[in-house]
DNA sequence: GACGACAAA
């Protein structure tokens, strides 16, 4: 019966999007008679938001039946009944907006979600929203129901409880607990501003007092009190430098403040976030302040999500989706202020549109620009900015006691454990957050804690331990969120994903190690290294912040304040300085910079950096030998991809293989993520991992089984749990396709399958990597863990080199040594392949032989 | 024996 609904359902959507399709054809060839590339872009994409929609509502229904299905004999919790209700509710409620649609001959984006009352942005959003603000209903969401045996036994190895609930803490009994202690000095205290109380409201459901009660809050946030001075200063200057610390309301008021004043008249303004789920949220908020739909007046524009219309005034927006911007609109005509949030942390992103802006703000004195920035080296940014004005306003903060270790420790692992017991036994509530640099040393961290905690049974409080990162899958992560229960504490295990990217509420007790894994680039030899680092002076204090965010909070640093001020670094190395720089480059090209060198950025990265990516793009051939982008170099900008697999995407078409190709791709850009092996079942989860590459066919084509195989399972969740494979990452691989596919026809590349003729597919792949090509050496060899090949090949092609504890070489795929000849003549000569002869590799290829 | 921190298009 349900079966059936689901096939008429399905039927139904089927119906629809080739309407749909239809009529997107029709106004594309109008598009193409007119010769519009813009109306083309902006209808592919119609396309393909109004694909994706039918798609999660798949999702939806298949979550549901999968649902049904595994828990028919189970009898569930209320709150799962629930759960399960409200899910059901949603599709219901999908279900019938889609049909309704269905009736509706007209293409109507982008409000295609606001059409008759059943759906409605805001309700839409509020679920979407609810993921991100709401612990409970996070939890609720969970799309994962299926893996929750797996789950549940691993959250019952990660938040084991020792200890006794009703143990009252005193400090009289601690000496029990160490004989190692550690000797701390308060050496300073970062000071709190003030902090108005904020009075517990009552749930209101009127819309009006809601409303009010709002613009009441926005009122008593810092930056109120300065908003006329503020407009004045924009309007007198065309860029200013806002130095506004956290909580001080910059992000949500000034924007509204320059809509009220009138700004949004004469064009958008933007607002530019370095994370997507702060673009998303802050939107949120602020529409809600104004008593508008979101994506309405207000909206947000992130990569796989356009919430925005022709209405739009105040758009939040991911800084990466604003350099994409630039490509189809160079002097962001249709904006009238950009303001860059976040500038201290200086990514990527920020650090190229810092020059796009300031480059056009020349030619376009009416456009105004406010960098917004959290830290004290404003004056930095102001003397980019031909010394603009800086701006400042006080935060919301409360103050931050500073300890150091009198001594330096010479083992940090050891002393964090010992600094949280002891913090355990000796302070008085509030949750303890420890950063630490990676997956490896959390785990162990976490058995020690275990350890050592059991062995005192009663004696101290309960202490849970939640460890967090980010490839810790998603329902592992939420436990993090949930409140820390009566008389006992949590000890959070953190990566620096927890510095800026999430918060968690009732940490008062920072333990900051002062160390953190560093990515940097090698330019010389095109190796990427993975190091732990120490930390700078601004992460340092970005850390300590953790601790105040509800209350006066402690931080413990393992180090001692000479090291903090003599041997730390005042700020980390912007990105840019770091990094292969070939997409940035590419960007650049595409928008008609061929000054690279002279090109002004805050931060210039190394001109070896600069000059050994213009190299790979020349032999990439997305540049002639002037510098100047190809055709190939024009199709290759168009992907939101590291240039080599947009090259390898673009060869595709000569292959007739780009359906592979695409899948590949969306595969490798998500990275390391795939796989998972639980510690307890690594066997099984190798042995699982194996079965794709029955054949030998390298790690490429074992990434593309895997892809198909999930396709043909119909996207199963399940499948998922059985293979030792994490949705979460298939998800986005799926997601990046879908992109991908739209984006093939943008190029004009066909989608063609060419599933049986392996070799077709490896060339493609090796017309984007040739450059990461390898050879067997006499002495000893390459080696790589990922690759599971039993008779070593002689040749091969790798995705990329990284430096970790070793050098690694991953994603490998055997390769024919006659195909580098073939496909890159320019860079390979028959003498350089030969196999019998001792000759060497061209240069720098040497290195890559490990 | 010993694997990758974070983020984005």
């Amino acid at each position: 019966m349900r079966e059936r609904d689901a096939a008429n359902t399905r039927k139904l959507m089927e119906r629809q999007l080739s309407k749909e399709e239809q009529e997107e054809i029709t106004r594309r060839s109008q598009a193409m008679d007119k010769n519009d590339t813009s109306d083309l872009r902006k209808f592919s994409r119609q396309a393909y938001l109004q694909k994706r929609r039918d798609k999660k509502i798949d999702e939806i229904r298949d979550e549901i039946l999968d649902h049904e299905y595994i828990f028919q004999d189970v009898k569930l919790t209320e709150a799962e009944e629930k759960e399960f209700r409200y899910k059901k509710k949603i599709y219901d409620l999908v279900k019938e907006h889609v049909e309704s649609a269905d009736d509706v001959a007209e293409y109507k984006m982008p409000e295609a979600y606001d059409m008759g009352d059943s759906v409605n942005q805001e309700k839409r959003f509020s679920v979407a929203m609810q993921r991100y603000k709401d612990p409970e209903a996070r939890d609720k969401m969970n799309p994962f129901a299926e893996q929750e045996a797996w789950e549940e036994h691993q959250i019952g190895k990660s938040k084991l409880q020792f200890g006794s609930k009703d143990r009252k803490r005193s400090s009289d009994d601690y000496q029990y607990v160490f004989e190692d202690g550690i000797d701390f000095v308060k050496s300073s205290v970062i000071e709190g501003t003030q902090h108005e109380e904020d009075s517990d409201q009552e749930d209101i459901d009127e819309k009006d007092m809601l409303k009010r009660e709002l613009q009441d809050e926005r009122k008593t946030l810092p930056i109120y009190k300065f908003r006329d001075e503020l407009l004045k200063a924009v309007e007198e200057y065309q860029v200013i430098v806002i130095v506004g610390e956290t909580g001080s309301g910059k992000t949500t008021q000034i924007p509204q403040y320059l809509h009220e004043a009138g700004y949004t008249a004469k064009g958008k303004v933007a607002c530019t976030q370095p994370r997507r789920v702060a673009a998303m949220s802050v939107a949120a908020r602020v529409s809600q302040e104004m008593g508008v739909k979101l994506g309405h007046e207000v909206g947000y524009s992130i990569r796989f999500e356009d919430c925005t219309s022709e209405k739009t005034l105040i758009k939040y927006m991911t800084d990466g989706m604003l350099l994409r911007e630039f490509l189809g609109e160079p002097d962001l005509a249709s904006y009238s202020v950009v303001m860059v949030d976040e500038a201290h942390e200086r990514t990527l992103s920020t650090d190229i549109l810092f020059g796009l802006v300031k480059d056009i703000s020349r030619f376009r004195p009416d456009l105004k620009l406010l960098i917004s920035s959290a830290t004290l080296d404003a004056e930095k940014f102001s003397d980019y900015f031909d010394s603009a004005p800086i701006f400042k306003i006080p935060g919301r903060r409360y103050p931050v006691e500073v300890h150091y270790t009198k001594a330096p420790e010479a083992d940090y692992i050891d002393a964090a454990i010992v600094t949280v017991l002891q913090i355990h036994v000796t302070q008085p509530p509030g949750d303890i957050l420890v950063f630490l640099t990676g997956q490896e040393e959390i785990e162990t961290i976490d058995e020690i804690l275990k350890h050592r905690t059991r062995g005192l049974g009663t004696k101290i409080a309960e202490l849970l331990i939640c460890p967090i990162y980010a490839n810790l899958p998603t329902e592992l992560q939420a436990k993090i969120f949930e409140p820390t229960p009566e008389g006992a504490r949590k000890v959070v295990l953190a990566t620096n994903i927890a510095e800026t990217s999430l918060t968690i509420d009732g940490i008062k007790y920072v333990v900051d190690p002062g160390f953190c894994k560093i990515k940097s680039y090698n330019p010389r030899t095109g190796m990427e290294s993975l190091l732990i680092n120490p930390i700078s002076k601004a992460s340092a204090n970005q850390r300590a912040g953790r601790s105040g965010r509800t209350g006066p909070g402690k931080c413990f640093r393992l180090y001692t304040s000479y090291n903090y001020m003599h041997d730390l670094e005042d700020n980390t190395v912007p990105e840019i300085q770091r990094t292969n720089l070939a997409n940035v480059v590419l960007t650049l090209k595409s928008l008609g910079i061929h000054d690279l060198v002279n090109f002004d950025f805050m931060d210039p990265p190394p001109s070896e950096a600069l000059l050994k990516a213009l190299e790979q793009l020349f032999a990439l051939s997305a540049l002639n030998s002037r510098g100047e982008l190809t055709k190939t170099g024009r199709r290759m900008a168009e992907f939101p991809l590291d240039p080599m697999l947009s090259k390898m995407i673009v060869a595709s078409e000569k292959y007739k293989c780009s359906d592979e190709v695409i899948s590949i791709a969306s595969m490798l850009s998500v990275g390391n993520s795939i796989f998972y092996r639980p510690k307890d079942k690594q066997v099984h989860a190798d042995n699982a991992r194996l079965n794709f590459h029955t054949g030998n066919v390298g790690d490429h084509i074992a990434l593309l089984n895997v892809y198909n195989t999930w396709k043909e399972t119909d996207y199963s969740t399940q499948w998922c749990y059985e293979n030792y494979i994490q949705v979460r990452s298939m998800k986005r691989a799926r997601d990046i396709r879908d992109q991908l596919e739209g984006l093939l026809e943008r190029v004009e590349i066909e989608i063609s399958s060419n599933a049986s003729d392996l070799d077709a597919i490896k060339k493609a792949i090796t017309s984007g990597f040739f450059h990461h090509s390898s050879r067997l050496q006499k002495n000893g060899s390459y080696r790589t863990v990922k690759n599971p090949q039993t008779v070593l090949p002689r040749w091969v092609i790798y995705h990329e080199l990284v430096l970790t504890t070793k050098e690694y070489m991953r994603q490998v795929t055997e390769l024919k040594p006659d195909w580098l000849v073939e496909i890159a003549p320019h860079y390979y000569q028959l003498k350089d392949v030969d196999d019998t002869g001792t000759k060497k590799l061209p240069k720098g290829q040497g290195r890559a032989a490990l």
